[in-house]
DNA sequence: GTCTATAAAGGGATAGAC
DNA sequence: GTCTATCCCTTTATAGAC
């Protein structure tokens, strides 16, 4: 019996490349996502992986291991991407079209990925909180630095920079994780949501550097 | 053997307050808003209601039925409630100052809402659209037509209207929704937290008329 | 490591008394 | 309308052969 430890489950070295741990792991990520931990039957997840479920029991001792051991490394990969990229060289501009392009993109073709990361978070906040601050996060100190900067320079009105970045994350996320509500909402046909989705990043970026002009 | 159609879930007429099929009705709601509906033992629901486990099955035949039930209450409330804001008498920037106000307030008493009818609505989206839309509700065209007056009259610049909304609601709802995570971005602590959301108001406010301005 | 077979527990649903 | 007792299918988990 084993039980890996792997801080990012996108890694993959050349010789165990699709194992039988991996394919189990990953059968049980993707099906954990989507229809999360009580939703999941092991049985699913054998037939998934291609392998009998007692196979399951002999890489991950239960259910509840398996399934703890996706939803950390999800969250493990996903949080510290967020804040990468706030922490690369690039002047505070670009640096927030940057973002758009890459959270955009990502989360238009992973819709399941930020519901699951929301909803595992709010059942166990401090568990996380504890068990991945103390790691290797990157912090968007630099970000802010970068900020204040513009503001000094008289480049930006002035604004709190973790409003900003809040602001930024929830209007580039939120939309794609409640395109059905904002369908109703905004009483758009399938295509026309389609549509309107498209048009978000230019959107955002406009809607972002017209609030940030000076005063 | 009842199944009574209530539009409302917080209607309660004063003859049948607190009758048994109610507090199935409000035990269940609160279970599967918190855990959904296969995080959801019908024994809880029982027990949270005071009541065997066989009344359940004498109200509502199945579980399924009950779970239905419930999910149609709650988004029959809120989503013509969120419309309703941008569909008042007040002229546009009290009216966005009423939205957010009403809406920082309702969401950060009621964490669970929100990602509950979230996840609902994506995994039966069709549905959804099918059997609520038809009915009464309201349509965010008063708002729509408020802005574009406002654009005319030079009064802000140029915008979507629906990119607006979207705007307005992301800002509002999202930092809520996913409090843990942006505490593990920013590196708050608790209290700290508390007091970042605490001012998202004023923030989102601030945000939003100065991206406003005329250029 | 991987399988088949089976035990053990969990949980939705019903029968029938009151 | 409400309860107890029980059925029975589903699902997790283990035993043991290969």
């Amino acid at each position: 019996m084993r039980l890996t430890k792997r801080l990012n489950y996108m890694d993959k070295t050349p010789q165990e490349k699709e194992s039988t741990e991996q394919r189990i792991f990953e059968a049980a990520r993707a099906l954990f996502v989507e229809k999360g931990m009580a939703g999941t039957r092991m049985q699913e997840i054998a037939d998934k992986a291609g392998i009998n479920k007692a196979l399951l029991h002999y890489y991950y001792r239960s259910k509840d291991k398996l399934y703890t051991a996706v939803v950390k490394a999800v969250i493990n990969v996903a949080i510290p991407k967020i804040i990468g990229i706030f922490e690369s060289d690039l002047p505070l501009k670009e640096k927030i079209e940057h973002f758009l392009d890459v959270y955009i993109g990502l989360i238009s073709k992973n819709t399941f990925l930020p519901l699951f990361i929301l909803t595992e978070l709010n059942k166990h906040p401090q568990e996380f909180i504890d068990s991945v601050m103390p790691k290797d996060l990157p912090k968007p100190d630099q970000f802010f630095k970068q900020v204040e900067d513009e503001i000094s320079a008289g480049n930006i009105r002035p604004i709190n920079p973790r409003h900003l970045i809040v602001n930024l994350i929830s209007m580039s996320i939120f939309p794609f994780v409640a395109k059905p509500m904002e369908q109703l909402i905004l009483q758009l046909s399938e295509e026309e949501m389609q549509q309107f989705l498209s048009q978000r990043k230019q959107e955002v970026r406009e809607f972002v550097f017209a609030s940030l002009r000076p005063y």
